[in-house]
RNA sequence: GGACGGUUACCCAAGUGGACAACGGGGGCUGACUGUAAAUCAGCUGGCAAAGGCCUUCGGAGGUUCGAAUCCUUCACCGUCCA
């Protein structure tokens, strides 16, 4: 790639809310690059995370793509646990102050999380690093010098923290000194790039430029990455919605759960979620804009391409036979979870509460009455029916359990 | 500290002594249509029961009443106003 198409790679999917800032970046991307490239030396580039949950889901994996894109260009990445700063929770976007989480917690959380960054990022050339090890060893005289460029007005303007200073919520000033200890993270670093959500634009773009130039040092770009919206395609994707595809899962899984997101986000995840070159995502926006491929069999490619990235080809692929099979051509899949059960003893509506197709026996029923229920795609319409030979018992479209007597 | 107002199912929200397992909306589930998209239509959405029916739920506890989500007492929490 010219350095042009590597800037083009690189700001691919950034937010600013403003073009200025954007091209304000990317020229400075650009100047790095070249420097790079002449003097051998790779860019720094990192992103920090909190570990408060342990679960990640697609929308995490959004700014650890753009990490592994510089990788693959041969940058040096640095993967930073917020082992300090999530002991003070980022202020930003949100409208209460956050319940502190213990630092035990937070190791755990750490652990599981690196190892589901890794099916994104190239172990072998990934430094991890946690921010405590340093922060906890600034001199405070340090970091009063460093407080002496922000003031008050700066910090209360973000949204956030002003709605919370309109209503009398409580802010507290650890709060506020969330930017600037990210600030310090990326002069610790001698960070050139610093990647982050977009809802990071203040302590990315400003805090932390503002340090790093009070210690004298080059400002980091900062390249934000949009929130993902989750299968509803309206909000963004979160566990608590419950509109999330989470890493730790399986191919088939994954694969169904890209299929299920609206036709008007297949663009947005395409480009934010999928390994793709420049090339390739034009193809695939341009054919899509052009109506030259049914959506259906857009969203299979994206589906393939984000399962494969996860789970190589092979799984990938018996995913996609998989959906094919099933919901496409409405047979049943050919793997599914097995039970034994003695012929004569258990009722449907036995098997399919202990089987958690459904979740009471009323429920149960229900959806018996519904019509819902099928046994080796027979409508069953009796709850009571003892099963005397196997078979494959579904509920709805997608739950099945093969009964073996 | 005082004066009101609120707390109802997954979420929002109606209900102010009996017809209330509780209107309506959202969400979810099942079915039709389909591309596990969107839109649309129909049904369902506390539990147990083959069914008649039974049991548990309206912030917590107690009480009045033949009967309470609804009235009274008390406790807890949340809002608004006054000190």
């Amino acid at each position: 790639m010219n350095i042009d198409e590597q800037v083009n790679y690189l700001m691919r999917g950034a937010e600013y809310g403003d073009q200025q800032v954007f091209d304000a970046m990317a020229d400075e991307l650009r100047e790095r690059l070249i420097e790079s490239e002449k003097t051998g030396v790779p860019l720094k580039v990192y992103c920090g995370f909190d570990p408060t949950s342990s679960d990640l889901h697609l929308g995490h994996t959004v700014p650890l793509r753009k990490l592994a894109q510089f990788q693959e260009l041969g940058h040096d990445v640095t993967f930073v646990i917020g082992t300090f700063t999530a002991l003070i929770g980022d202020p930003s976007a949100r409208d209460k102050s956050r319940p502190l989480v213990g630092l035990e917690t937070i190791l755990e959380n750490a652990k599981t999380y690196q190892e589901q960054a890794f099916r994104v990022l190239d172990p072998e050339k990934t430094r991890i690093v946690y921010n405590g090890d340093w922060l906890n060893n600034i001199p405070y005289h340090e970091i009063f010098n460093v407080l002496t460029n922000f003031t008050i007005q700066q910090m209360l303007s973000r949204e956030g923290l002003q709605k919370r200073w309109e209503s009398n919520e409580p802010i507290y000033l650890h709060e506020m000194l969330y930017p600037i200890t990210q600030g310090l993270d990326a002069h610790h670093l001698e960070a050139d790039v610093q990647v982050g959500g977009t809802d990071q634009l203040y302590n990315v773009i400003t805090a932390s430029r503002k340090v790093m130039q009070s210690y004298g040092q080059r400002p980091n770009i900062g390249i934000l990455m949009p929130l993902l919206p989750g299968t509803d395609g309206v909000q963004k994707m979160s566990k608590s919605l419950g509109n999330y595809i989470p890493i730790n899962t399986t191919a088939e899984d994954m694969y169904g759960k890209v299929m299920s997101i609206p036709d008007d986000v297949m663009a947005q995840y395409a480009k934010l979620v999928t390994k793709w070159s420049s090339q390739e995502l034009y193809t695939f926006l341009g054919a899509l804009e052009t109506n030259s491929i049914h959506p259906r069999d857009a969203k299979m490619q994206l589906a393939y391409a984000i399962t494969s990235a996860f789970y190589g080809d092979s799984l990938a692929d018996e995913a996609e036979n998989r959906f094919v099979t099933t919901f496409q051509k409405g047979d049943i899949p050919d793997e599914m979870p097995e039970v034994h059960l003695e012929a004569g003893k258990h009722t449907v509506l036995d098997v399919l509460v202990d089987q958690g197709l459904v979740s009471s026996r009323s429920e149960g029923r229900r959806v018996i009455s519904q019509q819902g229920v099928k046994l080796d795609g027979v409508t069953v319409g009796d709850p009571t029916a003892v099963l005397d030979t196997g078979g494959v018992l579904q509920v709805g479209k997608r739950k099945f359990v093969r009964i073996l007597i």
